[in-house]
DNA sequence: TGGTAAAACGAACGTTCGTGCTATATACTC
DNA sequence: GAGTATATAGCACGAACGTTCGTTTTACCA
């Protein structure tokens, strides 16, 4: 019920709040989690450094509650539509392709969020790198849960290793985004793309072949 | 001739700076190239701020020499060893190898300093950026030319796609370099090096074959 | 309409940042 | 040993940092 209200006495101070972190999400994807500085966030939403200050209570709880909406975002923008194809194969692929779209699409200046920061805090113990590092290990999960289950399903070869497979997706995915970052060029892209799809139909049964060699297509037709 | 004299009026501070940019590469592998403050750097050093800074100028100028400087370290450590090898595909697998191994060894406590400040500075326009981009080409190009020479020699398949390999190549180094640094786990670096095998030996020619199992026992029986 | 709690503000704190300016110490040349 | 260029130090600066404080504005409820 708390959830649903949207009015009320707290109702501004969650608002103000959400606006926030909208904004500390874009910000940090490009500048760092510590290059995100309250006087500057204050700045772009036309606000005192105080007023702002007040919704957190420290600089390192500004950064997790950052990183925090940073996930929702990520699984609303990919872990969700990618689970709405049909487990196996297919839900693999949209999985990494989506995960590539959306990188691609720059809806954050920075790329990748959580490639950023993890490079920015890998050596930075505390309270955020640690949040960084379990999120990340989620993803990496969902994508061995992803393998797995198309091996269930029979659409994938079963003696390959899962968690190989998916340290290697997610390989040409952090190589995709730095590619892009770095140089600009959308090949990077089309590139990892090719890598990932040579081993899931070098891997894929005769039953998995055909869901793949569809979703192909689909995927072109949309991005042409 | 300028080169090789060790002692004379300009000699002691050519000998601070190295001893500076030295220190720099190491805090800057893991604190990224802005966390390098001048006055921790002269703390470290037991030199005064003003001291130090006379030897570049201004920041940014502190910035591209410590980049300049990790080149340096990357070629004598990895480049160099490899070349070694006689070209082909024992270069090219020399070469990712010895990568591995030396972000694996933990000479910086950031791991990779340009896969470090690559993604801090993406989003930074300016000669750093600019130097670090340019850098990352160059050892792309390398991987990309060693893969060429493979295939001329003969022992690498020649219709793969050297730029793309090049790309699969690097993402799976950044890849465990990101995992490494996020999670301690060592195995990152098997599964890269399994990786990169399973690609190299699939593409290996019945010539480069022999040349590849011969250095993977060479290289386990060294690591063990 | 008056009371009240949440939300936002403005000003200041102590630090640290990069960067000047000026002076001293060092080491080489003549 | 005097002269000189180089190398380092000392000190101060303006700006920005995260943070704290007391106050004022806002918005709801009785």
């Amino acid at each position: 019920m708390t959830k649903l209200e949207l009015t009320g006495r707290k109702a501004q101070g969650e608002r103000t709040r959400k606006a926030i972190l909208e904004t500390a999400v874009h910000i940090a994807s490009a500048e760092g989690l510590e290059g995100l500085t309250i006087g500057r966030l204050a700045l772009e939403l036309s606000m005192s450094k105080s007023g702002l200050f007040a919704h957190f209570g420290s600089k390192e709880e500004l950064q997790v509650a950052t990183v925090e909406a940073a996930r929702a975002i990520f699984i609303r923008e990919v872990i969700k539509p990618a689970f709405e194809a049909t487990q196996g194969l297919l839900r693999l692929w949209k999985l990494c392709d989506i995960w590539l779209a959306y990188v691609q699409s720059g809806v954050f200046r920075g790329g990748c969020f959580f490639a950023a920061v993890a490079a920015e805090f890998d050596s930075r113990p505390g309270a955020v790198r640690d949040r960084i590092a379990e999120i990340m290990k989620e993803w990496l999960a969902t994508l061995r849960n992803a393998i797995i289950e198309a091996q269930d399903a029979g659409h994938l070869n079963k003696d390959i290793d899962a968690t190989q497979l998916a340290f290697e997706f997610n390989s040409l995915e952090l190589g995709a985004n730095w590619a892009f970052q770095l140089y600009s060029d959308p090949r990077a892209f089309k590139r990892a793309r090719e890598a990932i799809l040579e081993r899931l139909s070098r891997y894929a049964t005769t039953a998995g072949g055909p869901l793949l060699s569809a979703s192909k297509t689909r995927t072109s037709r949309a991005r042409g």
